[in-house]
DNA sequence: CATCAGTTTTGAGGCAAGTA
DNA sequence: TACTTGCCTCAAAACTGATG
């Protein structure tokens, strides 16, 4: 089963830059100095003396290994010639001169690579002349061959010249072909050679896009793609494929087979092409936004320049969020790390994925580690009092999730480390680690990072909040009451933990708002109870909605929906089995089965009168006992 | 021929000013 | 107010050339 964390909303980064530098440089002409030959003049010689230095330094270097094995990275067999990866090939290859003398590589500037599995990749040949000899090097283009293959150090390819294509076979040095322990970290190596080699080489298509069509480029949106005066730059890699020099305006066809015309911008200084007027509205209309990525197929259809938009909302995957688990199943990174590395989203827009970061205030409701929460919508809530402590609610080792779903052996396993290490700050004892307990803002955090839980935020916002948990509509009362609900749960009510039986965040919302849920058998139910990853989407499965859309993207923004709706429709503000119930009776009459409920203007209510009222009583006994 | 540090080039983000 | 135009800036990639 895989877990699908939509990243939508109000997202911001940048796009992976479409960096594509084709172009060639020039030979270097450096004049010969003298007593230096000339490469042309004296070349065959020169070229003899040095296939003899060169043996006799890898005969000194091996020692006893033949001319023909230590000379394994030079030339072999005319049109062929092998290398030995290492470390230092990063962004260029050298191309041994007894291939060159064999191969006319003069006229050539750039060529193909055919990796094993037929991928081409287009490498640039540069030509370098330096003193003695005429250098050629793979270069622009060989680091994406190089990392969309894997290669390790050791491994040794084999260059064979055929027309105008180089094919290339691997001879992976541990032999079995795994070249990655972690396939998940070969997931994410693969998807970012893929980007890499679309960045270089428009042509290459990725295995979601139709490999039909040779002139296309993906861009992934960035905030000034979206923005107010956003615009959509067309590399220069398409335009060196496509002329669009002509053109003032270009339609824009969306999934839904609508069209869109878009003015073109040539920038002649810049030297570029953007689509600015009616590309927002496109944006708009086809909702993308930051992180999504899009795929421009480009054909002249009845002579008018039209892009087929092809449109992949952002995800991350189970498969990245385990790709960063330590073998612990702590998470090794931030979901920003991910989100780095995978979607390569640079560091300075990445504070547009975090979610209300602020300074921690007395009387706030606060979390840890967005990370985590984020990634598996896990996490603790707690109340800051001051002094650096916070007031929180836990339910103790093993018992933090309680989803009665095998969900709970992940969430669980993946939980952030916890010291064994006693800390004197914190009320609690680690064996006797459940109910309301007081900590320390270190053992609170974790390591993790301080997060803000916002209150009376209008709904827009809480809707565009992809995650339940990070806020909601309820508005908060005053700090002092809030501190105060903290502190007397603190003193007195350690043994309510059935009351906010679903997770911490009832507590904190408890707190905040005074607030409890009240329904059959159950109390609390937390937001993040309510976001659980996967259940809109098996909504979406099971009901009729997925007759309306075969296309996985459809499918997924459908669960988007219904995500959304049950987040909106299960806030605590929005809930009709919600009463307002007094701290002091909470915990005075919870030792006795008799909790007071009270509605939200302060009357006191029988429980009687409420569904699942006395449910609640009855629960809280069960657990004293 | 390998390596690496420094330099150059390039592409695109971002924004201010102009215009309709 | 929305959109267009032009240009500045900067990061990353590519390239150069000295040195071993």
């Amino acid at each position: 089963m895989e877990f699908l964390v939509m990243i939508m909303s109000m997202t911001k980064g940048k796009t992976l830059r479409n960096s594509l530098n084709v172009s060639f440089k020039g030979e270097t002409t450096t004049p010969p100095s003298s007593g230096q030959r000339t490469p042309s003049g004296m070349e065959q010689e020169s070229d003899k003396d040095q296939e003899q230095v060169s043996a006799r330094k890898e005969v000194k270097k091996s020692g006893h290994k033949t001319k023909e094995e230590s000379t394994r990275q030079m030339c072999k067999r005319g049109s062929r010639f092998e290398i030995t990866i290492n470390p230092k090939l990063k962004y260029a290859v050298r191309i041994p001169a007894k291939f060159t003398r064999s191969n006319d590589l003069s006229s050539i500037h750039q060529v193909v690579l055919r990796d094993p599995d037929g991928r081409a990749w287009h490498v640039n040949l540069l030509h370098c002349r330096q003193p003695g000899f005429r250098r050629f090097l793979l270069s622009a283009g060989w680091r994406d061959f190089r990392i969309g293959n894997e290669l390790k150090e050791g491994d040794v390819c084999v260059f064979e010249l055929k027309k105008n294509e180089m094919l290339v076979q691997i001879h992976r040095s541990c032999g079995d072909g795994s070249r990655s322990k972690n396939p998940l970290q070969q997931a994410v190596q693969l998807k970012r050679a893929e980007t890499l080699q679309q960045k270089r080489s428009p042509s290459i298509v990725t295995r979601t896009s139709k490999p039909t069509n040779p002139t296309q480029f993906r861009s992934t949106i960035v905030p000034t793609n979206v923005s107010k005066l956003g615009n959509m730059n067309i590399p220069s890699a398409f335009l060196s494929l496509v002329d669009l020099s002509t053109e003032k305006e270009v339609v824009l066809v969306d999934p839904n087979s609508r069209r869109w015309p878009v003015t073109i911008y040539h920038d002649k200084k810049g030297g570029r092409c953007r689509m600015i007027g009616g590309w927002i509205g496109f944006c708009k209309k086809n909702d993308v936004e930051v992180g999504d990525t899009c795929v421009f197929s480009f054909k002249y259809i009845k002579r008018q320049a039209t892009f087929q938009v092809e449109i992949t909302y952002l995800f991350v995957t189970a498969d990245l969020i385990n790709a960063h688990q330590t073998s612990d199943g702590v998470l090794s990174e931030g979901y920003t790390k991910c989100l780095k590395r995978f979607f390569k989203i640079p560091s300075k827009y990445m504070e547009f994925f975090s979610i209300s970061v602020s300074k921690p205030l007395t009387g706030c409701c606060v979390i840890p580690d967005e990370a985590l929460n984020f990634l598996f919508n896990c996490h603790k809530t707690g109340i800051h009092v001051g002094d650096d402590k916070v007031i929180h609610f836990t339910r103790g080792s093993g018992q933090e999730v309680g989803t009665g779903t095998p969900l709970d052996l992940l969430l669980v396993s993946s939980g952030p480390a916890r010291s064994q290490v006693p800390c004197s700050l914190c009320s609690y004892k680690q064996e006797d680690r459940h109910g309301v307990v007081s900590s320390c803002l270190n053992c609170f955090l974790a390591g993790g990072v301080l997060y803000r839980f916002e209150y009376d935020v209008n709904p827009a916002l809480f809707i565009s909040k992809v995650r339940g948990g990070t806020c909601t509509l309820a508005v908060s009362d005053p700090d002092d009451v809030v501190v105060h609900r903290a502190t007397h749960l603190l003193s007195k009510g350690f043994r309510c933990y059935n009351v906010f039986k679903s997770k911490c965040e009832d507590f904190a919302i408890y707190c905040k708002t005074g607030l409890l849920v009240v329904e059959r058998g159950v109390v609390g139910q937390s937001g993040q109870a309510i976001s659980i990853i996967g259940r809109p989407v098996a909504a979406v499965f099971s009901t009729p909605i997925r007759l309306l859309t075969t296309n996985p993207y459809g499918m997924t923004v459908a669960a988007v929906g219904v995500y959304c709706a049950s987040r909106y429709y299960a806030d605590i503000s929005n809930r009709r089995d919600v009463v307002k119930v007094a701290v002091e009776d909470l915990t005075s009459r919870l030792a006795t089965a008799r909790v007071q409920l009270v509605d939200e203007s302060g009357t006191p209510i029988s429980p009687a009168t409420l569904t699942g009222g006395a449910a609640v009583a009855g629960s809280s006994k069960s657990s004293d006992s």
